[in-house]
DNA sequence: CGCGACGTTGATTTGCCTCAACGATTGTGG
DNA sequence: CCACAATCGTTGAGGCAAATCAACGTCGCG
């Protein structure tokens, strides 16, 4: 259960076995249903994850009441709402699992200790979001620039599986486009081979 | 010289005066004319820097060899290019002044060396680093959303002094439209009041 | 079965881009 | 000090990508 996280951890640092063992007796293991919501707007969102199973996806709902998803997470991901959950203040954002997912969680205070007990976890916890920075970095300077046809290409490059996992109008939520949009784009990309 | 960088960092943490003396003694003071070229496309950007005074621009350029302005970073602002200097690879970007600037700046081995020395300043990064996050998602999902003329008014909102200090094209650079488009946004916001 | 969720397709509209021309301002060399 | 160019912002005309609105087919499920 724990290898993959384990090497996401000590990828960065090691650990020994006592040490792995504080961690692994912090991180508590959930599994629920698809479905589920794992935080609503307006809660502080209590936990940070690294994902085993599964597929959730992290949303906002515009001034129309609509979805708008800013990211996708399946196996080996982290997860959570980092402006919420290291401020402590009240979410802006939904996470919702999308499939029935298992994941290992930690709380704020359980995290705090962690880096108490083990500061060089700092550390790896720094990496991680520099990680995440330079991904959404990314992700903004493409979104700028590209049509929404390289974006579709881009996702489905960097993504193979999630079309086959995620509804297409989520998809699309995630490019920025409409349904329609995304669907005449496919249609037009057929045709071209 | 040193007040406002003091502060943002024993914001997070509390240092000795000892702590402070090593801190101060490891990041670099500098001064540089406007249009100064702090980093180039290609180079692993060598610096961590705190903004003591002046106005910088970080952008990239694109296919059709237009500057794409991804940040502008003034008094207080912390600047780097993120991903190249923390995984010490070539960067993408371009970093500017746009005024005579003053800053501080840490080299990679010096941060490195820092951290030894003062573990806990790694808390102190990674809230940066957090915070630098915070602020790039919630630009990205204005951006998803937004109508041009909305990102222009959460702009000048947000930073009212920065129009005053920077061209109109570039801040058309920085919002993701052409400077017609925002000559005529500001003529219709001109017109309705 | 019937209903709702999802994807597709068509017609129309719209926000922003592109291209082009034109003032205003600033800087520069003669 | 003026002539000239360069830079910047504005305005107009036309075009295009994607949004909106609407209708329809298909599939899975209570």
């Amino acid at each position: 259960m724990f290898e993959a996280f384990d090497e996401n951890i000590t990828n960065h640092v090691s650990l020994s076995s006592d040490e792995l063992a504080l961690v692994h007796q912090l991180f508590q293991h959930k599994i629920c249903r698809k479905k589920t919501m794992l935080l609503n707007k307006g809660q502080v969102c209590g936990f940070e994850a690294f994902i085993i199973k599964g597929c959730v996806k992290r949303y906002y709902i515009d001034h129309e009441g609509d979805e708008v998803i800013l990211q996708f997470a399946v196996e080996n991901w982290w997860l959570s709402d980092m402006v919420s959950f290291t401020e402590q203040v009240p979410s802006l954002l939904y996470i919702e699992t999308i499939e029935d997912t298992e994941l290992l969680q930690i709380t704020f205070q359980n995290k705090e200790l962690l880096f108490k007990e083990i500061p060089k976890l700092e550390r790896v916890f720094r990496l991680l979001v520099q990680r995440a920075y330079s991904v959404l970095e990314n992700r903004f300077f493409t979104g700028l620039t590209a049509s929404a046809e390289e974006r579709y290409l881009n996702f489905i490059k960097k993504y193979p599986v999630l079309p086959q996992r995620v509804p297409q109008y989520q998809i699309a939520s995630y490019l920025g486009i409409t349904p329609e949009a995304l669907s005449r784009i496919r249609a037009s990309l057929l045709r071209k081979k």
